[in-house]
DNA sequence: TCGAAGTGTGAAACTCAGTGTCAAGTTAGC
DNA sequence: GCTAACTTGACACTGAGTTTCACACTTCGA
């Protein structure tokens, strides 16, 4: 059984998949998602149609990538904070995680969330691949509570309030045009709960 | 311009609307959602594939039918809510109006939200639909704030994290095949936050 | 009573996403 | 160099959803 060590040819792979996601993207922002086809697509990044569906299973992974990788590692940064924090405030900090993406090519971000929020297929699919952040998530926190096997009614809350919290603060970013803090905003999103005011 | 009354004719459609539905329902319980085609629900029920699809835009509606409409009727109920109670309760009582239908037919409801949960496909689009309530409820709490323009990013989360609560209880009463009480667990998942405890 | 307009149904053709199979060609490792 | 593993492209296939057209049937006014 071959481990998992990233070879030559993982690494092509990789890229080539980056290429294909980079040509589809700018295709999408160009057409439209539901104007370019799987074909349009191959055409565009010059291989067949087999082959991009090989890369990305179907058309909004082309765009939706790494997405459910990040829920991966929220769910360690989860499990890395202090065991006397209580749930809450570990959750704003794991979320943190996410946020240098849209500080390093805010423009590109924009686009990204524009193009998606305006594609109910591409936002269903995003908002089902955050949810699957949630196991993980779940098990983090009640691991923290001392009891991983039975988590809560109220970690599965928790973890999907501070998800929405993100979704919240993101999509208001983007309606300002990448013009208010998301850090702030996340914060703010983070204030709305009875306790916190 | 024809106003909206309810006459025969509406009457009649929606009756098959709801007698397609209930045929669609037990194939899929039967066979399992993706093993049926839209061609064997016509069959099932002596109808044309065109008539079908005029009545279901999509295969999932044939489960998800009413499901949008009730969100409106959430939205009403917040409304309806003293101006004085604070967004939290009273998007707790507003979500007694989605308890009811849970109580009259606990088997048949059980048996939704397993095949729903069990449907990637289904669990999306429902999912779409929980999240198309959101825009009205939070412009019902943005009216009791006194800025119906402009909701802020606190009515966004609150409404949010209230459907979750939602969801993550009756999803735990279907994991407690009907025997946790769901009004209980709904109370206990709206405590679930810092202010709360 | 006739006919015109509106409406519900079925048939068929079409586009496109996604799956599966197979026969090349290419690369890595010995 | 040779072989085994992997990658690619071609092709056929299923099934969802859209569109178009023709054929009923009902309604309503002349």
């Amino acid at each position: 059984m071959p481990a998992e060590r990233t070879n030559t040819r993982d690494i092509a792979r990789a890229a080539v998949r980056a290429e294909l996601g980079r040509v589809a993207f700018r295709l999408f922002l160009r057409n439209g998602f539901e104007n370019v086809t799987i074909d349009d697509l191959a055409a565009a990044a010059g291989v067949s149609r087999s082959t991009f569906l090989r890369y990305f299973g179907t058309k909004e992974d082309a765009v939706l990538g790494g997405f459910e990788a990040k829920g991966e590692r929220v769910a360690e940064a989860l499990r890395a904070r202090p065991a006397d924090e209580d749930d809450w405030t570990a959750l704003r900090h794991a979320l943190d995680l996410a946020i240098p993406a849209y500080h390093e090519d805010p423009a590109a971000m924009l686009s990204m969330v524009r193009l998606i929020g305006s594609t109910p297929a591409l936002a269903a699919r995003q908002l089902e691949k955050q949810r699957a952040w949630r196991p993980a998530m779940v098990h983090a926190l009640a691991e923290r509570a001392g009891s991983p096997e039975h988590p809560a009614v109220a970690h599965w809350v928790r973890v999907s309030a501070a998800l929405d919290c993100l979704t919240v603060a993101v999509d208001h970013w983007s309606d300002s045009d990448g013009r208010l803090d998301l850090v702030a905003l996340l914060d703010e999103a983070f204030a709305a709960f009875p306790g916190s005011r």
